[in-house]
DNA sequence: CCTACATCCTCTAGTGGCTAGAGGTTCAAT
DNA sequence: ATTGAACCTCTAGCCACTAGAGGATGTAGG
């Protein structure tokens, strides 16, 4: 049996967000001690280990909370599955390329910097003038 | 003199958004008719469209802001303002190196899928089991 | 002048994914 | 029995908005 703590170091993962992850139904209630302190097994660990992985990767909680239902269905097909990682690649390849956008545009903008007084400095000048832009980067970096 | 609708349309910012940015302290308090309602100039046409530029390209408000004040001052070096683009354009680095370590964990696991049934799918084994990544993803993708 | 109606106003609360702190309790070791 | 770390609940805060309720204003047409 493990505490909250050990799971918290177990996983790498906050106190706080183990709680929050239970509070959202993302984590089951773990039973508890007499005193009322959480005690967490093996499958807690397991989930919970799955959950930050998934996070790393980027996956929301709403997409995460998916990919936990299908894996408790080990006979369905895993297309859903597919799907759902798929979308977060996609999502993930769209927000590189956006980046890729803001960074050549940052860049330009550096470059063209030489150093004078703010009263001529190009940077100002590229903020203020969207028309100066060549990057397309409209309704961008918004991420997620 | 623009309504705040016209200022919305003319900078594609939505109506709460700008009046959001006034209660922050972004955007000065504007003149208002006898009736109450907000009316703007040029110069605020002007801040607002900096401000959704900048934004636009990754900045934070905070960073904004800084901007703005430095751009008040047209007497001081601009330094300053290169500073705070080449801190953004490193930010910006940063979560595209993430996230491109991010995709081709995403890709690895992905070819490996084969289309059975989820107990036997790679994309949740990959998930369940980090040791099995070959990126180095930690602290990730938390972005911001 | 009156009415219709789009636009405006303030205020509150919600989003995602946590994080921080107050103020109090429990557990395990000594 | 006492210490002190770790636990508990609850509330509020972070960023940058967004949405909605419920009501007031402004303007164009009749």
């Amino acid at each position: 049996m493990l505490t909250i703590g050990m799971l918290s170091r177990e996983t790498g993962t906050k106190v706080p967000t183990i709680r929050y992850y239970e509070q959202i139904g993302l984590m089951p209630k773990p039973s508890r001690t007499d005193g009322g302190q959480r005690r967490y097994g093996e499958s807690d660990l397991d989930r919970l280990s799955f959950v930050r992985h998934a996070r790393q990767l980027g996956f929301s909680l709403d997409a995460i909370r998916e990919l936990l239902d299908l894996a408790d269905n080990p006979d369905r097909d895993c297309d859903e599955i597919d799907i759902i990682a798929h979308r977060q690649l996609r999502q993930v390849e769209q927000r590189i390329g956006r980046l890729e956008a803001l960074r050549s545009e940052l860049e330009r903008m550096l470059r063209q910097c030489n150093g004078g007084k703010t009263s001529d400095c190009r940077v100002l000048e590229v903020l203020r003038d969207h028309s100066e832009c060549l990057a397309d980067h409209k309704d961008d970096c918004s991420d997620r």
